[in-house]
DNA sequence: GTCTATACTGAGATAGAC
DNA sequence: GTCTATCTCAGTATAGAC
C-alpha cells in the first residue's frame, strides 16, 4: 500500500512523528487546506522525509485508516470475550466500537473515499490495492457473526454484509451534524435490532427460498469469496 | 451547482464545445491524465474560459451528469408508458436504460463519486449543493413504482430505495471488468427478481411488523422526505 | 537505509485587464 | 465573456550527509 515499514528506530519515530503531525493537522484545518509542506514543518522534517514515508497526501489518511481498523479489531474482540451476546448486541458493539475510534476524525476520513470510483487507483477503498485491509475488516464483522446457529450460505455472506452495512453507517456518519452525531447512534441501534430480527425470520419456511436466490445473488456477483474473506476482484478484461 | 446557463448564443456555444471536447478527452484518456489546458485548447478557447464555464474539473462530470439524467428520466418515461410492465420489469428497464446511457463513460463516471465523502464540498454527491440533482433521479425512480399497490409506508420509501440501489449498481458497474459489463446486467436481473419477490412478501403477515420498522427507521434517519422527494439535509449543527 | 536541502515541473485554480 | 499572466501546491529529481 505504502513504504514497508522502517527498520531502524529512528525511521520509525520520524514516520511516526510525520503520521501524528498530519492527524493534527488534518483535524484542525481538514484536509485540503493541509500541505505536505506544512505537516513536514511541524515533523521537524524535510518535505523529502514525508515523501519518502507516504507517497501521497492521501496516504497518510490510508495509513490512518489501518490504525484505526487494528484498533477496532482489538476493541470488538474485547468486547465478544465474554461470549454473553447475542447476535444483535455483538453487532451494535461492532458498529459503536467503530464509531467511537473514528468520532474525532471526521474532517479526515471524508478522504478515504475520494478514489471509490476509480478501480485502478492505489487509494480506492474497493481497489485491487486496499485488498488487505478490507479483507482484515471482514475478519473483523466475522467475529460478529462468530459461532451462531445459522445456514451455511448465510454464515457466508453476512460477514461481507457487515462490512458493507458498516461502510453505509460511516458514510452517514459524516454527513451527520447533530451534537457528538447522536442520530448515527440511534440509527445503528435501529439497524442492529432490524437486521437480527431479519436474520431469524430468514429461518421461516416463508422465506428459505428467498435467501437462497440472495445469497446465489451474492456470490454469482463475486462479493464473497473463500472463507468469508472477500477480495472483490473481478475477473476478465476489456482494455 | 455550477455556473447559470449563459445569457448569449455565442456563450451557449463555447459552453457546449468546452463540454463536449472535456468529455471526448476523458473518454480517450480518462479523468485524471485529461488537464484543463487540453480541454480549452481542442475547444479553441482559453484555460480562462473553460474555469469561466465550469469551477472546476469535477463541475464538468456533474454537468455531464445532468444530461444523463434528463436522458434517463426520458427513457424511463417511454418504456413506461405502455403501461404493461409489473414492477420487476419497470425496475429492470428503469436500471438497464441507466447503464445504456453511461455504458461508455466508465473512465469518467468515478470522478463522480471523488467528494462523496466530503459534506460540504459543492460536487459532494450526497451534499446539499446536488440536492436538485438527486431529487430529480428520486422522482424518475418514483415512475418505477408507479401506481403499484403497496402499503402507504412502502410507497415513501421504495423511491429512495431505488435510488440507492441503483447507485450500487452503478458502483458495481465501474470495477466490472467483463466484456461490455455483462456481469452488472446479469446482477441488474436477478437484483429485480429478488426485490419484487420481497416487496411482494412484505404484505405478508409474517413480515408486517418489520416493515413497519425498517420504513420507521428510514423515517427517522431522515432519509426521505416529504412526497418522496428526499434531500437528505441533516439538521443541527456542531461547529 | 534514513534522511536534508533545494530546485524544478505540472496542473488546478484565480485576478484582473480588455 | 474572454484571455493572459500568475499563484499555489502536490509531487519529482538530485545530490549529498550520516
Amino acid at each position: 500500500m505504502f513504504r514497508t515499514a522502517p527498520a531502524t528506530l529512528k525511521g520509525e519515530q520520524t514516520r511516526a512523528a510525520i503520521l501524528a503531525c498530519a492527524l493534527e493537522l488534518f483535524r484542525e484545518r481538514g484536509f485540503d487546506s493541509t500541505t505536505m509542506r506544512e505537516i513536514a514543518t511541524r515533523a521537524n522534517a524535510a518535505l523529502g522525509a514525508a515523501y519518502y514515508y507516504f507517497p501521497s497526501k492521501e496516504a497518510i489518511v490510508q495509513a490512518y485508516y489501518d490504525q484505526v481498523q487494528s484498533e477496532h479489531h482489538r476493541r470488538v474482540t474485547e468486547s465478544l470475550a465474554s461470549g454473553t451476546l447475542d447476535l444483535k448486541d455483538r453487532l451494535r458493539a461492532a458498529l459503536h466500537t467503530k464509531l467511537d475510534v473514528v468520532q474525532n476524525d471526521r474532517r479526515l476520513l471524508g478522504a478515504l473515499f475520494r478514489y471509490s470510483g476509480e478501480p485502478d487507483h492505489a487509494l480506492s477503498c474497493f481497489g485491487a490495492a486496499t485488498a488487505g485491509t478490507r479483507r482484515q475488516s471482514i475478519t473483523t464483522f466475522a467475529l460478529v457473526v462468530g459461532d451462531e446457529k445459522l445456514p451455511n450460505d448465510l454464515r457466508e455472506i453476512l460477514p461481507v454484509g457487515f462490512w458493507a452495512l458498516h461502510l453505509g453507517i460511516l458514510l452517514y456518519f459524516l454527513y451527520d451534524r447533530s451534537p457528538e452525531q447522536a442520530r448515527t447512534r440511534k440509527l445503528v441501534d435501529g439497524v442492529c435490532a432490524l437486521v437480527a430480527s431479519m436474520v431469524t425470520l430468514t429461518k421461516s419456511a416463508l422465506l428459505k427460498p428467498v435467501r437462497g436466490r440472495l445469497t446465489a445473488l451474492v456470490r454469482e456477483a463475486g462479493l464473497v469469496e473463500a472463507e468469508h474473506l472477500a477480495a472483490p476482484e473481478f475477473q476478465e478484461e476489456q482494455p
